[in-house]
RNA sequence: GGGGCGGUAGUUCAAUUGGUUAGAGCACUGGCCUGUCACGCCAGAAGUUGCGGGUUCGAAUCCCGUCCGCCCCGCCA
C-alpha cells in the first residue's frame, strides 16, 4: 500500500465529507478516457464512485491513470467534490459527488475479465463457475454472502444467548446403513476399509444428549452422495441442534426464535409470530406436499369417494388399485387455452410420469366441456361440481393414481399455475410449521418403513397403536416450512431402549440384524439417555431463500456443478497409481476421454 | 440410470438449412478526444465451430459415439 493508508470505504463517501482528503482503495469497475480528463469508477466491496483524473489537479495521476484497465487494483488520494451542475448523475448513488484526483498508487494489474462485473453479466452459469473469482466480484454474489454470514451469526447468537454450547463432530466418520450414498474416505491404516463424510451428525448429537451437555449446536457441513438439484449440494450446511428434557413446543418455541431472528437479522424482515401451523395430513389434502407455499390461492379436493362409485373406469380403476382421485379446481380460469392444456398434458407425462392429465372446463352457459365428460352420470356431475365449487369460467384438473404420484403432480401444477395465473396472496413471507407426520410410510412393497429416520419418537398417546395400527402412530416430527422451501426438520427422538428396538422391530430388523446396525447406539441409549429431541436447519436453503433466489449456487462461494463437479478448482481430478496403491485401492474402471 | 434444452472469437449471438475467406455487438489492442458515467470516433487483432469418428467433391450444418452446462424424473429429507 506504500504511503496510502485507507481512510474510507466507498460507500462512506457523501456530499458530508465535500473538500476532505480521502484515500480509497478498490478495483477499477470501468474507465472513461477522455484524453484531456479520465474518469475511473473505483469499487471496493461496499459500492462504487466515480474518480475524476484531471491533469491541473495532478498531472502525475493523471499520466498514471492513463495505464488503467479494468480490475486493476489501486489506491487513490484525492478531495471529495460537488459535481457541477450539468455533470450530476441522478441514477447512481453518489452521482452528485466525485473524487478529484491528487494522486494514484497502482496496487496491481490484472489480466481482463472474462465478462463484465455487473449485477446481469448476461453470461452462461458454466462460464461464471470457471472464472467463480469474477463472479464472485459481482454485487449480487457479495450481497447474498454477505446475507448468509447475517443470518448465520444470527442463529449462533441466539442458539448462543439460549445457553447452547457449540460441539464440533469428526468429519471422518462410520458409513451408515441408512439413508442417502455415503461419501467415502479410504483408511490407510485399514487397507479395503473406509471412512465415509457424515450426512448429519444425527448420531453424534444424540450420543452428545446421552453425555449430558443438554444442549448442542453446530454449524456442520453434511456429505450426501446424490444427484443434484437447483437447491441440493452434494456438500452442504446445516444448523444442527439437539437439547435434552424438552418436549415439542419448547423446541417449536426455540425455533420460532431462530428463523425470527435470522430473517430479522439477515434481511430485515420481520415474520409474522406466531408461526402458523398445518397437520401433515391437512397439507397433503390440501397442498399435495408437506412443504405448501400457502400464499398460493389454490386447494386441491379430493374426489376418490365419488370415483369410486363412478361408471369412469380409468378413474375408479385406480381408486381400486388402492390409488387416490384429487383435483386441483382454477376457477375463472379463460386465460388458460385448449393448447396450453395440452401442453400440461404434455408437462405432467413427460416430466412427472403422470399418465395422464384429466379435465373439465365449464363453459359459460354451464356446459362441460370435457374428454371425460362422457364417461360421467349425471350423479358424478353433481358431485364433482359440489365439492370443486365449480361454476362458469372453472377447470379441473384430475389426477388418478397412487397417493404419492396423484399429490406431487397436483401440487407441482398448483405451485405452476398458482404463479402464473397471479392466484397468489401479496405477502413476501410465508412460514409455517407443519406437525403430526406419520411416523411410518409403506414403501412399494407395502412393506412398513420409517419417514424421516429410525430414530423419532412417536406422539405419546400413539404409543400403544404402535401395537394396533403401526401406521396410523404420528411421530413427534415437525418441518419449518419458509415459501414452500423446508428450512428443516426434527423430532423428539427415542431415548428408551426398549421403545427403539420395538420400533426398529416394526421397521423389519431381526435381533441379529438390529444387534449388528445399531447395538452401540442402543447400548449407548440404555447408559441413561434423557429424553431429547432436535432440529437441522439446512442453512444453504435458508440463505437462498432469503436471498430471493431458486438457486443454491447463489449462496455458496464455491459451488460444484449438476455433475458434482468444482470447475473452478477442476475437481474431482485422477490421483496418482502411487497414491492409490497406499490406499490399497485399484480403479476398475476409469472415465473415458 | 432416464427425459428435455444447450455447447460457434474472451463473451453474447448470427451464419439464407450441405456450398467461396465462419460474421456482428460488447470486451480486448493501438490511435484521437477536458465532463463522461454502457463516453464517443478511427483502426486492428481475435476461431481446433466442445471432442472423436463417419457420410460427402464439400460439414458449424447430416449420422454415430463421447465430454461438458442447466432444468426435471428416479434418487435424496
Amino acid at each position: 500500500m506504500g504511503d496510502f493508508e485507507r481512510s474510507h470505504s466507498c460507500d462512506a463517501i457523501s456530499a458530508n465529507l465535500i473538500d476532505h482528503e480521502v484515500v480509497l482503495a478498490g478495483w477499477v469497475q470501468r474507465r472513461r478516457d477522455h484524453g484531456g480528463v479520465i474518469f475511473v469508477d473505483l469499487r471496493d466491496r461496499t459500492g462504487v464512485i466515480q474518480v475524476v483524473f484531471r491533469p491541473d489537479a495532478s498531472s502525475k495521476a493523471h499520466a498514471r491513470a492513463g495505464a488503467l484497465r479494468s480490475e486493476f487494483v489501486l489506491a487513490v488520494r484525492g478531495v471529495i467534490k460537488h459535481r457541477s451542475e450539468e455533470t450530476i448523475n441522478l441514477d447512481i448513488p453518489n452521482g452528485d459527488i466525485e473524487v478529484v484526483a491528487a494522486d494514484l498508487a497502482l496496487l496491481n494489474t490484472a489480466s481482463p475479465p472474462p465478462f463484465a462485473i455487473e449485477d446481469d453479466p448476461g453470461v452462461d452459469e458454466s462460464v461464471r463457475l470457471q472464472h467463480r473469482i469474477h463472479d464472485l466480484r459481482r454485487g449480487p454474489l457479495q450481497k447474498n454472502l454477505s446475507l448468509r454470514h447475517r443470518l448465520t451469526k444470527a442463529i449462533r447468537d441466539t442458539l448462543c444467548e439460549n445457553e447452547f454450547t457449540e460441539i464440533e463432530t469428526p468429519i471422518l466418520t462410520k458409513s451408515t446403513p441408512e439413508g442417502a450414498r455415503d461419501f467415502l474416505v479410504p483408511a490407510r491404516q485399514q487397507p479395503g476399509e473406509f471412512y465415509a463424510l457424515p450426512q448429519s451428525p444425527q448420531l453424534m448429537k444424540q450420543l452428545l444428549m446421552i453425555a449430558g451437555f443438554e444442549r448442542y449446536f453446530q454449524i456442520a457441513r453434511c456429505f450426501r452422495d446424490e444427484d443434484q438439484r437447483a437447491d441440493r449440494q452434494l456438500e452442504f450446511t446445516q444448523v444442527d441442534l439437539e437439547m435434552s428434557f424438552v418436549k415439542v413446543e419448547n423446541i417449536l418455541k426455540l425455533l420460532e426464535e431462530i428463523t425470527w431472528k435470522g430473517c430479522l437479522e439477515a434481511k430485515g424482515v420481520e415474520l409474522q409470530r406466531p408461526f402458523p401451523r398445518i397437520s401433515y395430513q391437512d397439507s397433503m389434502d390440501r397442498f399435495g406436499n408437506d412443504r405448501p407455499d400457502t400464499r398460493i390461492q389454490l386447494e386441491l379436493t379430493d374426489l376418490t369417494e365419488v370415483f369410486s362409485k363412478s361408471d369412469f373406469r380409468a378413474f375408479r380403476g385406480a381408486v381400486e388399485a388402492g390409488g387416490i382421485v384429487k383435483c386441483l379446481p382454477i376457477h375463472n380460469a379463460d386465460e388458460i387455452s385448449r393448447g396450453e392444456i395440452d401442453r400440461l398434458e404434455g408437462f405432467v407425462k413427460k416430466e412427472l410420469n403422470a399418465r395422464g392429465l384429466g379435465w373439465i372446463r365449464v363453459a359459460a352457459d354451464g356446459s362441460w366441456q370435457s374428454p371425460i365428460v362422457k364417461f360421467l352420470s349425471e350423479n358424478d356431475k353433481e358431485n364433482i361440481s359440489r365439492i370443486t365449487s365449480a361454476s362458469p369460467g372453472s377447470l379441473l384438473i384430475f389426477q388418478a393414481d397412487t397417493n404419492a404420484r396423484v399429490n406431487s403432480i397436483l401440487s407441482r401444477l398448483r405451485v405452476d399455475l398458482g404463479r402464473r395465473l397471479r392466484r397468489v396472496e401479496p405477502r413476501d413471507w410465508d412460514p409455517l410449521f407443519v406437525l403430526d407426520f406419520p411416523l411410518f410410510e409403506e414403501d412399494e412393497d407395502q412393506k412398513l418403513t420409517y419417514m424421516h429416520m429410525p430414530f423419532v419418537a412417536p406422539v405419546e398417546e400413539d404409543i400403544s397403536l404402535l401395537e394396533t395400527d403401526p401406521k396410523a402412530v404420528r411421530a413427534t416430527h415437525y418441518d419449518v416450512v419458509l415459501n414452500g422451501y423446508e428450512l428443516g426438520s426434527g423430532s423428539l427422538r427415542n431415548h428408551r431402549g426398549d421403545l427403539q428396538r420395538k420400533i426398529l422391530g416394526l421397521l423389519g430388523y431381526e435381533t441379529e440384524e438390529m444387534e449388528q446396525k445399531f447395538g452401540f447406539f442402543l447400548r449407548s441409549l440404555e447408559t441413561g439417555a434423557p429424553p431429547h429431541g432436535g432440529f437441522a436447519f439446512g442453512l444453504d436453503r435458508f440463505a437462498m431463500v432469503l436471498a430471493g433466489t431458486d438457486n443454491l449456487r447463489d449462496v455458496i462461494a464455491f459451488p460444484k456443478t449438476q455433475r458434482g463437479q468444482d470447475l473452478l478448482l477442476e475437481a474431482p481430478s485422477e490421483i496418482p497409481f502411487t497414491l492409490l496403491d497406499d490406499l490399497a485401492i485399484r480403479v476398475a474402471k476409469r472415465k473415458r476421454n
